[in-house]
DNA sequence: ACATTAAGTGATT
DNA sequence: AATCACTTAATGT
């Protein structure tokens, strides 16, 4: 075993330990690898083809779902331990990527070509739960997600969304302008303002230029 | 000092 | 909750 598989092992073994059965974990190291992504950049975007798919080991990404020129939004954040089954699907099938997803702060995954994740699901019962259980997981994010547009208040929203971006960026100080915000929860950055005032005065957050700590979460 | 970008606000729909 | 129009504040060069 060479230092770059070791390295990667170790890494792997942070946030997969007990979850994948050792042989499985031999082979994503045969076949798999490691990449780094900073904020911003984006790890596929809608209509592309997908050739991979990503274990993630740090960091967080957001998946964004856009309808034509223009209009965004944000559906959810993955974190480390997190795959997309999404993307999973859209290996499989050779379609094309409905969402796009983007780095919300600076990450490392692990990739894996797809002419091996069909066998493994055969092949390893941890990787088989592993996909379900993701899929599993997305679809429930999709859930929150749409009950957040059908039922709740921006207001609301705009707490969620916080508080899901300080969770998986494991920090409450997020450095984020009221465009952004107002961006990724297809809203303006007038109301955004107003809102992020509202909050700043009833204790819930601090914000100042380009920077909101979050208070709770 | 000046230009640019981010944020705050009143009025209107 | 969105939009407009404008002001004020913070930051970069």
């Amino acid at each position: 075993m060479n230092a770059q598989e070791a390295l990667l092992r170790e890494k792997l073994d942070d946030y997969y330990t007990g979850i994948f059965e050792s042989e499985l974990v031999d082979q994503i190291l045969k076949v798999g690898f490691l990449d780094k992504y900073k904020q911003g950049e984006i790890l596929i975007d809608i209509g592309e083809n997908m050739t991979h798919i990503p274990l993630i080991l740090s960091g967080s990404v957001k998946i964004i779902r856009q309808e034509k020129e223009g209009d965004e939004l944000v559906l959810y954040f993955l974190e480390k331990g997190d795959t997309c089954a999404i993307s999973f699907i859209n290996c499989i099938n050779r379609k094309q990527s409905i969402f796009r997803a983007v780095v919300d702060s600076n990450a490392e995954a692990i990739f894996l070509p797809v002419e091996h994740i069909d066998e493994w699901l055969a092949k390893y019962q941890s990787w088989r739960h592993f996909i379900i259980d993701s899929y599993h997981f997305r679809l429930i994010e999709m859930v929150e997600s749409i009950d957040g547009l059908a039922f709740m208040n921006m207001n609301q929203r705009l707490m969620k969304y916080l508080g899901d971006k300080a969770k998986v960026q494991n920090k409450q100080d997020l450095e984020i302008t009221h465009q952004e915000i107002a961006d990724d929860l297809n809203t303006s950055r007038v109301v955004v303002t107003r809102l992020l005032k509202q909050l700043h005065n009833d204790g819930k957050v601090y914000s100042t230029r380009s920077r909101v700590r979050v208070n709770e979460f």
